[in-house]
DNA sequence: TATTGTTATACTCTATAACTATA
DNA sequence: TATAGTTATAGAGTATAACAATA
């Protein structure tokens, strides 16, 4: 067995403590801006759309440890609002394929960043090394979660 | 103006992640474990309660960022299970103190020591360095929130 | 039989609104 | 009038369950 490489009372501590700090911004995150905007989950799937090009349903959910049929929620809301767009899949005919569509580009461009403008306000204020040491603890959050 | 520390383009990009990784781990806070547990905020609030002594519901409210209406429904729900005791302003009749009970204490230290949740266990997996990161950029997060 | 997607439903957490009591 | 707390209600976000279609 491994021995744990710090401290009990500090391993607990930081728990507590960053499982905090996750509830207060996802709150701040959730209440913050106009309510007809799209919400924080949609605007991460055409972030990740975006980036990694089409994906099934199925792909999205597990890349961001939710259910099918809650990322089906999301994708009904992008797909009514017109950002996103199903391809059918080339060789399974069970999977559909979501693509961002070129409004949900151009969304992204515009207002993508409405509802987080606190946030990158906030971040712009950070001293540099700050900003380093948030950027780098990001990809250790979602490494936590087992992405 | 003061002008930005980081390019915009980083900027953006650590907005964007920060958010995702954020939502990623709040939603395995809330379904692991026993349905039966204290809830997130309930456990924060304990904390809090542990750390720095009696506190009314709207100071709590504060501290969290969060609407003293939903405080008060945790607070409900830590007392009917007896972890937190209400006592009498010693001047303002309006304000009511909520302290963590014996109960709440003993609570709070099996879980310390009891089965570790899967962040404790994550986390322990950090190598020192990881770790280091992660917990400095713990008030980071506090402080884009504006607590 | 396993996996994909869908539909229906229920639950958790937090907010908004309206009220009462004390300051 | 302002603030603390309470109660009732509503909403967002996500889960669970059951099902049909394809592999």
């Amino acid at each position: 067995m491994k021995k744990p490489a710090h401290s009990e009372a500090a391993l607990q501590a930081a728990v507590t403590e960053l499982s905090l700090a996750v509830g207060q911004i996802i709150r701040r995150l959730r209440t913050e801006g106009n309510p007809d905007a799209l919400n924080l989950s949609q605007l991460g799937t055409l972030a990740r759309l975006d980036k990694n090009g089409p994906m099934t349903n199925a792909d999205l959910a597990r890349t961001e440890s939710m259910k099918p049929q809650s990322m089906n929620t999301i994708l009904a809301g992008l797909e009514q609002e017109g950002f996103v767009e199903r391809r059918p899949h080339p060789t399974d005919g069970r999977q559909i394929l979501f693509a961002i569509s070129s409004a949900g580009h151009e969304m992204r461009r515009q207002r993508g960043i409405a509802k987080r403008n606190w946030m990158t306000a906030a971040m712009s204020e950070l001293e540099p090394e700050e900003f380093k040491t948030l950027v780098a603890a990001i990809p250790l959050i979602r490494r936590l979660v087992g992405s």
